[in-house]
DNA sequence: GACTAGTTGTAGCACCTGCTACAGAATGGA
DNA sequence: TCCATTCTGTAGCAGGTGCTACAACTAGTC
């Protein structure tokens, strides 16, 4: 091994990741990454083929991380309906943490055009979103079977739902937030569903 | 009047529209604009401040069109729930249309940094929400004076509640879209909402 | 100490961005 | 017919984009 990496990958990803999160992908030039990362083109370009693939690579670190902790959240709660309630939470304490680079998840923010024309990119978005679908869906199917959840509850319509309304959070986030108002909202919809 | 315009406005901007509607704002380059539209720079700027102006106008021109369309349907139900319906079946309708340039609304797809950094782009995004909040909020509250609908239901809670929604669908529609599926998981959430 | 394999900084490429300057063309009124 | 006024096409600017070529540097191995 003839010469070591001056820089250590893990913090340079990190910083990436915050400035994609912050500006999104075509909003974070090469040289704002560069200069962020505090690393020069060459070790840029040694250690990620190109801005997409980097990209993907602060999308599976955010995930990783960020979210790693949402659906910790979700998970260690006793039944599902406290899981999403708490995975509400956490959203809303990340709008409201004075450190958080911007009002939309990365992974929402993902919701685009520029990143989803990208077949990468899309794919693994698509990946993930199932993933945490299929994970709550199992979740409430569990529930149901221990009777902790109503029965006519269909966890494969209701699941779709907040996913989507979640990403609508994101969204109204970038134009109106304010806590106790999307508290509110929150409630009014998940007890309608029933949860 | 020494010279009159070669070309016409009103159509100039829908296809300016359509372009913006398609790839966003900053995926639409002015070489874009100008190819589409069928004119040169110098026609472009004469009419148009500048790029960000011409995208203002543009949306202006898709809430005259387009969304008009879609408030027409919700005022003209018998009822405001009837009319939230019918605005969620205008949505349907409009995923569906092979006829349409994206799976994104050009306001809902206007939430994003790039457009919402500029003050004058937001401004009449927030402006145009509210708007339509207001309208929404004004029907349910008149349904309720009289009697049609229920008593306990809060407009100012349940209406941003559906907004959120929306602007939920038309990201999870950029991932996956089925209209069966977003039918059900629609009925779900708004028969949920008491409506 | 030479060799080799890897890392780093610099300079620059080709292309694209929004926008402007300017000459030429077209039309009305005097 | 000349003028004034407006429109249009072309050419190009200054700055930004992602990315690459290349020389210099640094370390471990023989």
């Amino acid at each position: 091994m003839p010469r070591a990496l001056e820089f250590d990958y893990e913090t340079s990803l990190d910083r990436a990741t915050r400035l994609f999160w912050k500006s999104g992908y075509a909003g974070t030039s090469l040289r704002d990454l560069l200069k962020g990362m505090g690393i020069g083109e060459s070790s840029f370009y040694n250690t990620h083929k190109s801005k997409k693939h980097a990209y993907l690579e602060c999308l599976k670190h955010y995930n990783e991380t960020v979210n790693r902790k949402r659906a910790e959240a979700f998970f260690i709660a006793p039944t599902a309906a406290l899981g999403i309630r708490a995975l509400f939470k956490t959203v809303l304490d990340c709008l409201d943490d004075p450190n958080t680079p911007s009002l939309v998840c990365l992974m929402a923010g993902s919701l685009t055009h520029e990143v989803l024309d990208e077949p990468e990119l899309r794919q693994y978005v698509e990946e993930r979103m199932t993933l945490l679908a299929d994970a709550m869906i199992a979740r409430m199917s569990a529930d149901k079977q221990a009777g902790v959840l109503e029965e006519k509850l269909d966890p494969h319509l209701v699941v779709p739902v907040i996913i989507t309304y979640l990403q609508g959070i994101w969204r109204m986030a970038l134009v109106f937030y304010e806590r106790s108002r999307f508290e509110g909202q929150i409630d009014v919809f998940l007890t309608g569903l029933g949860l």
